[in-house]
DNA sequence: TCTCCGATATGTCGTAGTTTAATGCGCGGC
DNA sequence: GCCGCGCATTAAACTACGACATATCGGAGA
């Protein structure tokens, strides 16, 4: 719900609740211009300083940290929509690498832009205080779930997030979306193994809630999956829709 | 290291180059009053919509989730200098809650000092979303910890991360600083259960590293410390340092 | 067509970590 | 004084998951 403070124009947000497409359009008058990458390439690298901020129009890609060991942190799956490399713009180095499993279409901005945004446009620069902010609270979903669910409810639930997002873009087809991303993305996402990962696949197919072949995912049971996921089927979807 | 960007005023920041003093004390002008709370209180719920924020001058607390199981994810632990509820400004419900394990000492922010902020001071508003980055950026640490490490690498990092942030804020005294939490809360950090987490800390004590007893912790050897928590003991510390 | 390689698939086995349950210990209340 | 409660401690049984080993499948390239 949105709600406006008494004393100040700031409009305060949920997560539920994006922005509208006046400010969306308002926003894209900044831009720098577009950017199609294939799948494959390294948008930001972390460690590296990178100018730009982009906007994702098309496509999807993964967010992710490298360890000391050689593994991998996923941290987040983007999708159309998604805002990409906040970080950029305020820190003077990028603390995540930015991969695209599809060919992508973007947005981009200048990093100059954040500062017409907060120099002319508070309200906008609001915005992006609340973007970073709407990453932090979902950065600490993913963290209760690391800790505290064994692998198939993660699987489950990033399934059921994935498909209530896709749900939101008008990206589902028949319980059936688009999931360009290995076994490899999702099992270092969730901090479970290749192997293991694979193998929970296995039982979601056999026991005919979810199967996902050919980078597309198949919610056959998406109250079982909920359930699993230990999620109610009715609740208010997790559908994170950023800019 | 600090930059400017070519077109902006606006600084650029790392996680490690905290706000200037300077900074620090301009913004303290909008305070709008300071609080107490004594240890157990619950600053902030929630679902709840609390309109202030603090900054945490003295005592110590941690933030944390609640899940549909009854479990807790404790997100971070909060020290002096912390910044505490950029979401109750940006956001129109908490998302966390906040809870003191000691008694606090406050300075309270009122909702509409961010207006104040992002109207008339464009680079302190811009220094929240870096807050906010930084936030985001701890978080994705976190996630790789829990995803990759196994409890005792876990632990040590914990110990290791926190007696860093202590000692940039001269909390230390001969290897001993005050560490104020319960071993549940250590555990429903680290995603560990509660006898896991003591048999390791039993470890940890009996191996003559570390000792964690009556809220203050010993580190015995911090380079053995660093090692088991998979970081170079000459890496550049993990300060922490926000507001 | 053959080979190579990356990705998926599947079985076995060892173990780090959970669960459960019992015990001790200090402290505040009555 | 005794009781109850919160927290730390320890032991024993069980299990989810990782490590390793191997097999299969399909596409790219020579």
């Amino acid at each position: 719900m949105n709600t406006r403070c008494q004393n100040c124009p700031l409009r305060t947000r949920d997560i539920f609740d994006p922005m509208t497409d006046r400010e969306i359009a308002f926003m894209q008058k900044f831009k720098s211009g577009e950017l199609e990458v294939d799948a494959g390439t390294t948008l930001m690298m972390e460690g590296s300083n990178s100018p730009q901020l982009y906007t994702l129009l098309e496509g999807m890609g993964l967010r992710y940290k490298s360890l000391e060991t050689g593994e991998r942190q996923v941290i987040n799956f983007i999708l159309p929509g998604d805002f990409i490399g906040l970080q950029a713009g305020v820190m003077s180095e990028m603390k995540h690498s930015v991969e695209a499993t599809t060919r992508m279409k973007l947005c981009v901005f200048d990093r100059k832009m954040l500062w017409t945004m907060f120099r002319d446009h508070p309200d906008r620069a609001f915005d992006l205080t609340w973007l970073a902010a709407v990453e932090e609270h979902f950065l600490g979903e993913s963290l209760a779930i690391l800790g505290h669910m064994e692998g198939i409810a993660r699987i489950a639930r990033a399934f059921v997030q994935l498909f209530d997002r896709a749900a939101a873009l008008g990206m589902i087809k028949g319980a059936k979306m688009p999931l360009p991303y290995r076994q490899q993305d999702l099992a270092d996402a969730l901090g479970l193994s290749l192997v293991h990962t694979n193998k929970t696949l296995k039982l979601l197919r056999e026991d005919g809630v979810a199967v996902w072949r050919d980078g597309s995912l198949n919610i056959l049971d998406y109250k079982r999956l909920c359930s699993i996921a230990q999620l109610e089927a009715d609740r208010e979807p997790m559908t994170r829709p950023l800019i």
